[in-house]
DNA sequence: ATTGTTGTTGCAATGCTGTGCAACACGATT
DNA sequence: AATCGTGTTGCACAGCATTGCAACAACAAT
């Protein structure tokens, strides 16, 4: 299995392997075609750890994620490595909890694996990471959270939410309130303020309410608090479809209905979004258009590490389907 | 970055630096220290690649799907890469398309990275591949998916299948369907048949319905076909979830009442299911569990190559929600 | 003082591949 | 026939870490 059994077979030298594998090589067609003869017998596969350790590149790319099984994570994880193997790396998926420990770990656990890169999709590098990974030469690239001096892409939260005041407003609603989660990231929160500021730009108070987890549970329990506590809204907007679905569903289970009584606006547009039962409007972002954009960044960042931060912002696209009032 | 650095700066040899980072190994605490305090200042991580050079031993587990983006799969890889993490493994996600040649190309780079094994999610090893493995020591796990000589783990589909029509039965139906997709995957092909005969032996008929994608599109199609030809059924099994939510969709949307005309049953149990605007009566197979079972096969794999092949099986559950008439 | 014991440390080999350099063979040219 | 050029091939080193073995120092025991 290693090239040395290969050269013995084919009678060469363990270089004329190396070469009979490698494009462009100086090596004879003869020499070549009986080396690969050999290798085929032997099922021989170069090994690319050791390729690696050579060419200090591992090609391992690793993806740090919390919720991977959450719908939008799950999108972004399949298209990011679609990308990076069509880059011919290959993604190695780090799985990490809430704590900041885990991250630590993950982190340390890339770096001894030299890989290539690391992308967060969720949590944020500690600073000892930031340092060591920028002297190894290692690009570090966050989704959808900005760092200072880190290269990142994301959508435009602010503006997505100003787009969802917009279509809210002239849906005709007046008693604005926007869910969110407690301890939101960057993203959510910005998205919050962006609509709590759309809205008191126009003279609108809203109403925020904050729950322990931004999932379908969630959801269901902030709607049921807002529905509880003082006149219900006319417009809620919903800082994640996951939220989004929650609060439809508690919603209408109240007897209330949806858009008539209350217009509700996800935000990220997953495919249960599109389903009869949901019909949501809400902001899309594309797990696609993203990976493209991390991996464009990622070509730029290895072939010049000193090229200042980079920062991709793509817009959002609102999405109108049937939980907002038709324009009156 | 290298032990060699390390080394120099703490003025002992690369063997030293090597022994600090070794538990047990034999080295005078005070050098232990002083080495450990150069490689903090040097931002020094053990070299992985190196070590698996020598040891013979990647820690790297390929996970190779389709769909990864689909809910079941996305709970799959999310419990496997947890699983595997805690083992120290780094999970390597190999997302593949439809095409054998996908199937094979991606084996190809995990033979080339000397993955320590490979858990196949969907698609079948090619035999040359399996050839390869087997002659490499490198594990390799079918997850829901039988191919003999091959270690797997599935569920009891055709005890799924089952339980599902003694659910239906035992609700009063009489006009069964089975829904399902065109090229079904060995597993979807075993609750088809299992429920068919199941049906067979009570002596009633099953309608077959067969349509190009095993998703919501997919069931929303398959329902229209349905309702179109001949009696409404009063009994449908989905041999997924996502079918069912499509079926679900569209018998509502075409005015009949679940489960008052017609009772609905999936398989898988995903999130989604148990959200209020579906309720959806399903049978539960556990991600967590799989992860367990898989990673339980791998220590015994390892720890003995020649271990005859690993079969588990383990039981599926009736979830009972709001899809299936209670009984009469 | 000599021998033995114990604990540390370095040397050198190992695992696997890529590649610069030099050697070599062979045909072509003068 | 001598020289040159060209294409092929092997040697040896680099890249990084682990580990068996031997050397060595320090200390205890006789």
């Amino acid at each position: 299995m290693s090239a040395q059994a290969v050269a013995e077979l084919a009678g060469v030298s363990r270089s004329a392997v190396s070469r009979a594998f490698t494009p462009g090589a100086s090596i004879a067609p003869a020499t070549r075609a009986r080396v690969r003869e050999a290798a085929a017998a032997l099922g021989y596969q170069v090994n690319d750890l050791a390729r690696g350790l050579l060419a200090n590149r591992s090609r391992l790319v690793g993806l740090v994620t919390s919720d991977a099984d959450t719908p939008f994570r799950a999108q972004m994880i399949s298209a990011l490595s679609y990308a990076l193997i069509e880059r011919s790396n290959v993604p190695a998926i780090i799985n990490i909890g809430p704590t900041s420990e885990d991250v630590a770990n993950a982190s340390r656990q890339l770096l001894r694996y030299r890989a290539e890169a690391t992308i967060f999709l969720s949590g944020s590098p500690p600073a000892s990471l930031v340092e060591v990974t920028r002297r190894n030469g290692q690009p570090l690239i966050l989704v959808n959270r900005a760092e200072t001096g880190l290269d990142s892409v994301h959508c435009d939260d602010r503006d997505g939410a100003q787009q969802a005041f917009e279509a809210l407003r002239m849906a005709g609603a007046s008693r604005f309130a926007v869910i969110n989660r407690a301890n939101p990231s960057p993203s959510l929160s910005a998205r919050e303020h962006a609509f709590v500021e759309s809205a008191a730009a126009s003279r609108f108070e809203t109403k925020i309410v904050r729950v322990g987890r931004a999932d379908y549970g969630g959801g269901k329990e902030a709607a049921r608090q807002l529905l509880a506590s003082g006149p219900a809204p006319d417009a809620v907007f919903c800082v994640n479809d996951l939220m989004a679905f929650g609060t439809l569903d508690h919603i209408r289970g109240a007897g209330l209905r949806v858009p008539d009584d209350v217009s509700v606006i996800g935000f990220d547009d997953v495919p249960v979004a599109a389903w009869s039962s949901y019909r949501l409007t809400t902001l899309r972002q594309d797990p696609r258009r993203i990976a493209r954009e991390v991996v464009s960044i990622l070509d730029r960042r290895l072939a010049d590490p000193d090229l200042p931060p980079i920062s991709v912002y793509f817009p959002v696209e609102l999405v109108v389907r049937e939980t907002v009032r038709a324009r009156l």
